[in-house]
Order: structure tokens, then C-alpha cells, then sequence
DNA sequence: ATTTTTAAATTAACACTGTATATTAACACT
DNA sequence: AGTGTTAATATACAGTGTTAATTTAAAAAT
């Protein structure tokens, strides 16, 4: 047999990979990720998959782009539940919606933020979309600027040899001013800290729901970025 | 040739696999990190590596405890080196020290807190270590409370179910009280948080040293947790 | 309608990987 | 001297990503 009639063949191929791969993540492990594996499941001959995607990494980055899409849908989606005036509910809801995907999707996750793939390096083409991921927080912190209620006492600025990259992500995460992106991403750090601790079962739960330290955290950054309301 | 007589062995061939393997994570990334090519650069036979590490995971396991030592170890070091009584200081070597490792030794950081090696679960035998490197930081928040300069303004407590692990915890960092681990918990994932999207490239630098979003965060962390001095 | 081209699949093979097995030389101890 | 343990060996197996050559269904062009 060397070609199947296209009635016996796979519909959309290519989306059928990307289903199987994230499915054999949440099985086997983002590292146990073999295109063997995903031929076998389907049914197909291995090199059939280069036919969709240049290499392993080439698929990897499809993911981790849909990964990185998803992530900033959940949090937009979040963010736009909260009445539009209410600056510090949205700045919370986005918070909460980033530690809900991960803890849901803790390999897409890990996909992302981990580094669980042998040898794999992220391509520049995942840049928009890891910005778009930060558009959410940004847009509060934008918010809160225009309103005149954002402290930036004493934060920092880029250096400047750093400035184009800065501008890159100031373009990608649609910030208005600068500061809201470098606010933006003290806060990101500092959830992105314990939420991959939490992941890495670094870390035991706290509170009544286990997200004691979580929200303590949301608490103290809303307390210390936000002057008013 | 079956075996080599003693004058043609490697001597402590134990240490040299690690040490061979530390250079090659740095040469061609944790992910690659290969048996086989381990022993082909010591000049050995390949099983001969299972006389020492019952398998590659076991390896892994002695390479994170020596890593995790060495943290331990630098962040004392930058503790005592400042006077006992200055308590902000010791917290900002601290904290300063974390960061100076993880970034002077990024492979070590990535294997101990990514996940870069394909299906690699820890065991529970590097919990002392683990423990033993947030000790620097915990002694700092202990001697914060006995001063009764500790702010723990709501901060949270463990999970009942989770009250058993935290003791272990308690046990290896040595801290006398429970809020001082809690506290240490918060610091420790505000400097994670960082200094891994540091490593991962995920920020640019920020300041004249690159240091600025790191030292920003160090200062709202002692205005937040210190009280007076 | 026929021919040509293109695209998507196939089989086979290569160079790797971790690991298991059986074997044996060298050393330590009684 | 003999015995048992240790540390090395060669060999083999099953798995991996990837490439090359081949085949053929489907689409495009004549």
C-alpha cells in the first residue's frame, strides 16, 4: 500500500497531529512527546507528518502558539467579565484567569514556560503571541494609568541597549506607555513565581481553597500599584 | 579488552561523570545530556556509567542535589556576609545572591527548577536540599519576627491536608516559625518569579546593571514584610 | 479528454538514544 | 590459595528523529 484513497485518508491531518500531540502531553508528559507516537495513534506513517511540519520543533511551536493564544483569550475573556469601571476587579479577574489556565493546562503550561523539550528553542514567530498573552494585565495597568491611579514610583526604565526589544513588546502587548508594560511585567513575575511553583508542586497549598497565598499576593500587588480607586 | 587494570582507570570515575556532565549541560544544553556521550568523552564504555547511577535519572538526581547544594551554599555565604544585626541587608544579599547564581550558573537553574530533562520525576531524596537552599532566607524572616519587625498582616496559613508536608518543610529550612516559612514561601516566588523569566529571556534587562526590575523588587519586598529596623 | 504537475502518502534505512544481559579482569579478605 | 565482590566490558534490543527514494491520488494545464 502506498497511498490511501482520500476517503481512507485522515481529514485534516494536520490539526489531528496537534490534537494527539497535546493529548499525549496530558498522558505521557510534555517530554515524552514522540512523533512515532502520534503516527501510531493515527494511524499514519511517521514521515507522513513531515509533510505538515518541517521537524519536531517546528511542531512544538504550533502548539506552544495555540498554547500562548489560549492562555490570552482566557484572560481577555476574564478581564471583560468584570463591569468596566471596576479597574481592581479586572486587574484581580485577569490574575485569577492566568493561575485557572495554568492550573488547568498545567502542560500547556509547562510547554510554555518550562523548558521540557530536548534542545527545543522558541523561533521569533512566537513573539506576537506571547505578547498578546500579556494584553489583558497590560490594558489594566494602561487603565489605571490614564485614570491617574497607578503608583510607578520608583520603577524602573529598560536599558537602553534593550530599547528596540522593549518597543517589540510595547508594539505586541498594544501597552500605551511604557510604564503600564514594565508594571505589567513586575506583576506578571510575581504571578507567574508562585504559579509555577504551585505547578511544580514546589510548594504546599494554603488557605481554605489552597490559593491562600495566591490571593494574598493578588491583594498586595493591587495594594501597592493601585493609589485610588 | 574486558577490563583495565586499576592504573588505566579513570580515578573516581563517579565524580568525573558528573563533572563531565555538568560541562556538557552547559555545552549543549540540559535537554542533551547523554549517557553515551558521556562515557565516549571520559574514554569508557557506556554500562560502565550503571556501576555508579543505577540509571540516568539517578544521575539527574545527584546532579540536582549538588546543584541545590551549591545554591544553599552561596546564598549563606552573601547572608553571613553582612553583620548580624543589619537584618535588611542580610535579606538583600540574600536575595541578590539568588539571583547572581541563577544567572551565573542558568543550567543548574533550569534543571533544578524547569523541567528539561524528557520524563525526569524528582524523588523524594532531594527534599533536604531543596529545604536546606531556603534556609539563608528563612533564618533572615525568623530573626525578622524574634525582633517582632515582621509584618504578617494577613498573611495565610497551610492547608489542613497539606500541614504534614509543610512541617517537613519546616524541619529542613529550620524555621522556627511557621509564618517565617510562609513568609519565606511568598519572598522566594517574587524572586523565582524573576529571575526565571531572566533566565528564559522572557524580559529584557531593565536599569543600568540590567539589575533594575530585581532591585525594584527587592526594595517593595522589604517595605512590605519589614516593620521597622 | 488527455497529459502534466503537484502534493501527500508510502517503505526503507541511518544514526542516534537509554538500558538489560552475560562475561570477565582485578581487587580485598579470609 | 581460594573466594566473593566490584567495576569494567561487548553485545543486543527497542525506541527515537530524520532523510531519501518511490508511488500514486488529486489537481492543473493543455
Amino acid at each position: 500500500m502506498v497511498r490511501p484513497k482520500k476517503h481512507a485518508q485522515v481529514p485534516n491531518l494536520k490539526e489531528s497531529i496537534k490534537d494527539v500531540a497535546w493529548q499525549q502531553m496530558v498522558d505521557v508528559g510534555a517530554a515524552e512527546l514522540s512523533l512515532r507516537a502520534i503516527a501510531r495513534e493515527i494511524g499514519v506513517s511517521t514521515p507522513a507528518i513531515y509533510n505538515h511540519y518541517a521537524d519536531r520543533d517546528a511542531l512544538v511551536t504550533a502548539l506552544i502558539i495555540d498554547a500562548y493564544t489560549s492562555l490570552g483569550d482566557y484572560q481577555l475573556a476574564a478581564r471583560d467579565s468584570v463591569p468596566h469601571n471596576d479597574m481592581r476587579g479586572r486587574l484581580h479577574a485577569t490574575g485569577t484567569a492566568y493561575r485557572a489556565w495554568a492550573l488547568a493546562k498545567p502542560q500547556r503550561y509547562q510547554l510554555i514556560f518550562g523548558t521540557p523539550i530536548p534542545g527545543y528553542q522558541a523561533p521569533t514567530e512566537v513573539m506576537p503571541v506571547a505578547g498578546r498573552s500579556l494584553r489583558a494585565l497590560v490594558s489594566v495597568i494602561d487603565q489605571l494609568y490614564a485614570a491617574n491611579a497607578l503608583n510607578t514610583t520608583a520603577i524602573p526604565t529598560v536599558m537602553p541597549v534593550a530599547l528596540p526589544i522593549f518597543m517589540v513588546w510595547q508594539q505586541h502587548t498594544e501597552a500605551k506607555v511604557p510604564a503600564a508594560l514594565t508594571v505589567a511585567i513586575m506583576i506578571w513575575g510575581r504571578v507567574h513565581g508562585l504559579v509555577s511553583l504551585e505547578i511544580a508542586r514546589s510548594i504546599p497549598p494554603f488557605g481554605i481553597a489552597g490559593d491562600g497565598l495566591f490571593m494574598y499576593e493578588m491583594d498586595t500587588i493591587a495594594q501597592q500599584y493601585i493609589t485610588h480607586t
